[in-house]
DNA sequence: CTGTAATCCACATATTTATGTGATTGAATT
DNA sequence: AATTCAATCACATAAATATGTGGATTACAG
């Protein structure tokens, strides 16, 4: 039996989920409310699996209320339940440890297949919301790995320039010459075709070397 | 009707995978290939509507095969297909621009459906690989959108500073002395809480102020 | 064996940055 | 009217950085 709590500001569409999840067998809708400013306690008190959490709703939203849960509980499943497949929505909702992003025209069968999806541990995404994550994704800019032949040497001076360490400094960290440590720079520079400190920790962060 | 290309090393799933495809309405198996040592002009020859790719391949494998594709077409929808619902895979396919991720195990009509759904635009994934894609978006960190206050003259500041321009440059740059470019940076400095250039621009970074 | 590369150190000098102390103007706020 | 603050500029000094030239050692690959 899969416990449930609602939150849906719409009064008519809150009426409905309740009663075509709590008629379907397996599913048990526990209350329902038309936003999220007492969600913290609501969660306490009831202890459901899963949250169908719409967004746009006066008062505390489904983001803020999606947050205030995420603080003290990282178990529920959360359901977002939208009109609007909004890239800035969607991201946010994810980043923020929803399970799930679904908008509310998906027909009722398919609703109660992605309620049990998400209390399984699933995660289900309407087609649209997926192929938008999937192009966050590709659009992700990650360790471009490039290397430029920095020697392990090399590197670690690299590690204490961008902490923002003096050579004085660096010299007294790695137990050598402050003028070997300059030595060291000045390869590194070469290496990343760059000619001042800003730079070389602009490039160190830009490509992910540090 | 949906052309469809198949990588895959196994002759017994390959076969098994082309008959089944092939065989069903709507769709057409033009060729099938046991690695992608040759995809860049496979394609060109086939132009396909979607491609089945496996990943472990002995040779060119499915990723490689992927990034070759992507470099020249980014229209063809491409579905991984394999046994594992490995991280580092995951991640990778999807940052080159793999259009879904499906297991192996997944049975026949589930598989033409996922079809289906990569060729309209979708992003069909199987239920354990859209939860780790999930996580993976949990855990990205991202623009924590700090805001230190720095005026709109700072800022434009600071984004010299990060391209490595020295206090002399900038002044050219923004037709101010080199004073004021000074009075500047020391009011970054002290917002930031930082005391040298390139801490400043290291946070500047890590805080995605620029 | 020889060349190459990484690591280490030194001395000299010019440029750049950091720090301090002031000051003026104008716009916005109280 | 008084205050605050961003933005502008100035002068002075100390510290850090960049650049050049040069040399020593070790280790490894061809």
């Amino acid at each position: 039996m899969i416990k449930l709590l609602i939150y849906e500001d719409n009064p008519q569409l809150r009426e409905g989920l309740t009663m075509l999840i709590d008629g379907s067998e397996g599913f048990s809708v526990l209350a329902a409310f038309k936003n999220c400013s007492n969600v913290a306690n609501e969660i306490k008190t009831y202890q459901p699996d899963v949250i169908l959490m719409d967004i746009d709703m006066p008062g505390v939203n489904g983001l803020q209320g999606l947050k205030i849960i995420r603080e003290t509980n990282t178990e529920v499943k959360i359901l977002m339940l939208t009109v609007f497949d909004d890239h800035q929505n969607i991201f946010e909702a994810l980043q923020n440890g929803a399970n799930g992003y679904i908008l509310k025209k998906t027909p009722p069968a398919k609703l109660l297949e992605y309620i049990e999806e998400a209390s399984t541990g699933g995660a289900p995404m309407t087609a649209s919301v997926a192929t938008q994550v999937l192009k966050m994704f590709a659009q992700l800019n990650l360790p471009s790995d490039k290397d430029y032949n920095l020697s392990e040497r090399e590197k670690e001076v690299l590690q204490w320039l961008v902490k923002g360490y003096s050579y004085k400094m660096i010299a007294a960290e790695m137990f050598i010459a402050m003028d070997t440590v300059r030595s060291h720079i000045k390869k590194i520079y070469e290496k990343l075709h760059v000619n001042s400190k800003s730079e070389a920790v602009a490039k160190a962060f830009r490509d992910k070397i540090v």
